[in-house]
DNA sequence: GATCCGTGAGTTTTT
DNA sequence: CTCACGGATC
């Protein structure tokens, strides 16, 4: 046993790793049999052959081989069957996937017949992007003779996006093959809450409150879009998850029924239904199940670790025949979306979903120095189940060690981030500079500080644009000119007005469907009376429906909704400034479906207001440190990354304490922040934290639990702190 | 039936 | 701190 920087701590491990021994036996089992099937690239002579090859291929303009690394190139060239690649943090993925969607290409495959999977559309634009660079500049550069080089359109009829745009797209396109109405809005997660909400009160369950209060919307929705994504039932979700409301299980399986059909009868999608809903169809719909079948033949799934149970059917149901090319590309230890219902398992299965599946690892890292990676890799070997990897370098220079330093508290643990900025700044622009957090509120000391010190920085993850009040309010318009079916934002545009509540609302938007979705009932006879507002909606719905453009649809609402919002909230001046960027983005579309699917499914992610503000007199405007929450960070790298908070209790999170798959993955999400560094990596702890959910003051086990030789501790005392007056004094 | 106000309970990560 | 609910009041 090596010592560790905090031989004296001792940490309540979870209990119930004997529970799920069979499991992971099972998974032990499935990773065995894959790793027989590994190919590498180093053992294998055919590699070199693999090169010869492709150089004498006169239809080849990209020299693959000379490009890529051999296991790289494996799998940038191994096409037939089903492959998983495992790809350690900074392995080059995303090269490897262009390279390969290029090789794809070249070999003849018609785009069309390529689908690409990823998680963000950035993802996927930046891989159809660099692919179509590489075509191009090989092509004009090449001395091939090759006629039939694709031209700079092809690329686009290559099918790439998230899982949910793809599903968004089908269910649209096939709409009538599938029965169903192609016009249905999205619900994000809070309209679902709200549209649960709205059922549960329509219904009016009896439910048993004198017992035990009944869960409020928030949690409903989160119990019954888990049970779904995992595939769990209510009853054994909330018996293991919530006992507390085991009472009201007879309850809340209703309401799923019930809420499940509001949806189906109102042509509302909740995230989970875009995917489902796919799957369903897929699964009991022949014509439509072999149309994909026939029509996506070469299938590559980017982050495989992060998908659900939904998307794993998702994907075998289109890859059932031999004849499909499969390539899912991940990292194991890179899981971290189960709260979503992201199930590490299945990429841990695929050996067992696919026993011929072949095994590609790509475990040289070009990202960070070998001090990292020595740390990195450490870590790796805590996590129990996974793929046998080991990330190297070529670098040769070390570098330094990842750096750990523990603080009295929150205020100076932001002081001594900021110092080390500071400090490091001559050598780094601030763009170089990364803060990440398990939370996003444990971002706040950090924004102040560098407030403080005028540091400019930029949150990711968060408050989100979309989700503030204003800009839902303003969209709800927009929705029901596309579905008037829309009866959630209805809802919410109808209790807007002074004597509208939730009753009137409700029947009036029966009455509104009722009468074929007509305005008309706003003014008839039981609901004119109720708000003198409803003649000016009435009237600003006719008028926005024929609008030109969407733009055009935004500013009549908003020339109605803004005297609203001055009435309803005192901050209406700064609110508005959000509706500026709502309607840069309208410009941008011009249809009504675009505009918001896109809203709905990539939404913009930063507070662009919030931006806005920081920009005091500095020129160099996208110079700005990064402060992120760790999840939004996953693909990301930054020469210097901080990751602070690092007190067990705050990371890994105390609500993981007691359950060994949920503390696994918190360790995954510190493997993730620490991998993220290129040359520096500063892991902070304040002595404790104290909140209402518990008082922590023992460093991170994760920190712990490695062997001291792998960080150096640094003292608080070489920097001299300012004093903690507060400014105003 | 709508709204206002006081009280009490719950706060991870996001397509 | 924020959200939801119960009860009083319009």
């Amino acid at each position: 046993m090596t010592a560790t920087i905090f031989d004296t701590q001792d940490y309540n491990y979870p209990d119930n790793y004997n529970e799920i021994r069979p499991k992971l036996k099972r998974l032990e089992q499935a990773i065995k049999n894959l790793e027989a099937n590994l190919i590498e690239a180093d053992s294998n002579a055919n590699t070199e052959m693999l090169g010869q090859r492709l150089a004498d291929d006169l239809n080849l303009t990209v020299d693959y081989a000379s490009e890529l690394n051999p296991n790289q190139l494996l799998a940038a060239t191994t096409v037939d069957g089903k492959v998983l690649v495992i790809a350690g943090a900074g392995s080059g993925k995303t090269k490897t996937l262009t390279y390969r969607t290029s090789y794809l290409i070249e070999n003849g495959v018609p785009p069309s017949q390529i689908l690409l999977l990823t998680f963000t559309r950035k993802a996927a634009n930046e891989i159809k992007n660099r692919a179509q660079t590489l075509l191009a500049s090989s092509a004009s550069d090449s001395h091939s003779l090759n006629s039939s080089l694709p031209n700079s359109k092809v690329l686009n009829d290559i099918t790439s996006g998230t899982f949910h745009s793809f599903c968004n797209r089908l269910l649209r396109q096939y709409s009538g093959l599938l029965g169903i109405n192609p016009r249905f809005t999205i619900l994000d997660t809070g309209d679902a809450e709200d549209a649960i909400d709205l059922v549960n009160k329509e219904k009016k369950y009896p439910t048993q409150t004198n017992i035990q209060a009944f869960p409020r919307k928030k949690t409903l929705q989160n119990i019954i879009s888990t049970s779904r994504n995992r595939r769990i039932h209510i009853r054994d979700l909330i018996e293991a998850n919530y006992p507390d409301i085991a009472v009201h299980i007879p309850i809340i399986e209703q309401l799923a029924v019930d809420f499940h059909e509001y949806k189906r009868a109102n042509h509302l999608y909740d995230f989970d239904d875009i995917i489902s809903q796919v799957v369903r169809h897929l699964k009991t719909n022949d014509t439509f199940r072999q149309l994909l079948q026939q029509t996506y033949r070469y299938i590559m799934v980017d982050e495989y670790q992060d998908t659900n149970i939904p998307q794993k059917q998702l994907i075998d149901l289109i890859c059932q025949p031999d004849s499909v090319s499969l390539m899912v590309v991940g990292d194991d230890n890179q899981s971290i979306y189960a709260f979503r219902g992201a199930n590490y398992e299945n990429i841990l299965l695929f050996g067992e979903t696919y026993p011929a599946a072949k095994l590609i690892k790509l475990e040289q890292n070009y990202r960070s120095t070998p001090a990292i990676l020595d740390y990195i890799n450490a870590l790796s070997e805590q996590i129990t189940l996974g793929y046998q990897k080991q990330l190297y370098s070529k670098i040769k220079i070390a570098g330094q060690k990842p750096v750990f330093c523990r603080l009295s508290d929150e205020r100076k643990e932001a002081k001594y981030i900021a110092d080390t900025v500071i400090e490091l700044k001559p050598d780094y622009d601030y763009n170089d500079f990364a803060v990440l957090c398990r939370t996003s509120f444990q971002s706040n000391y950090i924004q102040l500080e560098f407030m403080e010190r005028n540091i400019p920085f930029i949150v990711v993850g968060g408050i989100k644009f979309i989700e503030r009040r204003h800009i839902k309010d303003v969209l709800a318009f927009v929705k029901i000119l596309y579905n008037p079916n829309d009866t959630i934002s209805w809802h919410r545009i109808l209790t807007l007005f002074k004597g509208v509540g939730a009753v009137t609302a409700t029947k009036l938007t029966q009455a509104i469907n009722a009468d074929n979705n007509s305005f008309e009932p706003l003014l008839a006879a039981p609901f004119a009376k109720k708000s003198e507002q409803l003649k000016p909606l009435y009237a600003v719905l006719t008028k926005a429906s024929q609008a030109e453009s969407v733009e055009q649809i935004i500013d009549d609402i908003l020339d109605f909704y803004i005297p609203i919002l001055k009435f309803i909230e005192d901050n209406w001046r700064e609110r508005s400034e959000d509706f500026r960027v709502l309607k840069n983005l309208a410009q941008e579309y011009n249809s009504l479906d675009n505009f918001l699917e896109n809203l709905a499914l990539d939404p913009p992610n930063d507070s662009i207001a919030a931006m806005g503000k920081t920009e005091s007199g500095s020129n160099d405007d996208n110079d700005k440190v990064t402060i992120s929450t760790i999840h939004s960070a996953k693909g990301l790298e930054w020469p210097v990354v901080f990751v602070n908070s690092l007190v067990d209790g705050m990371t890994p999170h105390h609500r993981s304490l007691s359950d060994f798959e949920e503390l696994e993955e918190e360790r995954k999400l510190f493997y993730v922040a620490c991998s993220r560094a290129k040359t520096r990596l500063y892991l902070t702890a304040p002595d404790y934290f104290a909140s209402y959910s518990g008082y922590f003051d023992k460093p991170s086990r994760f920190i712990a639990e490695l062997s001291a030789d792998k960080v150096s501790v640094e003292t608080v005392k070489k920097y001299t702190f300012e004093s903690d007056e507060p400014a105003w004094w």
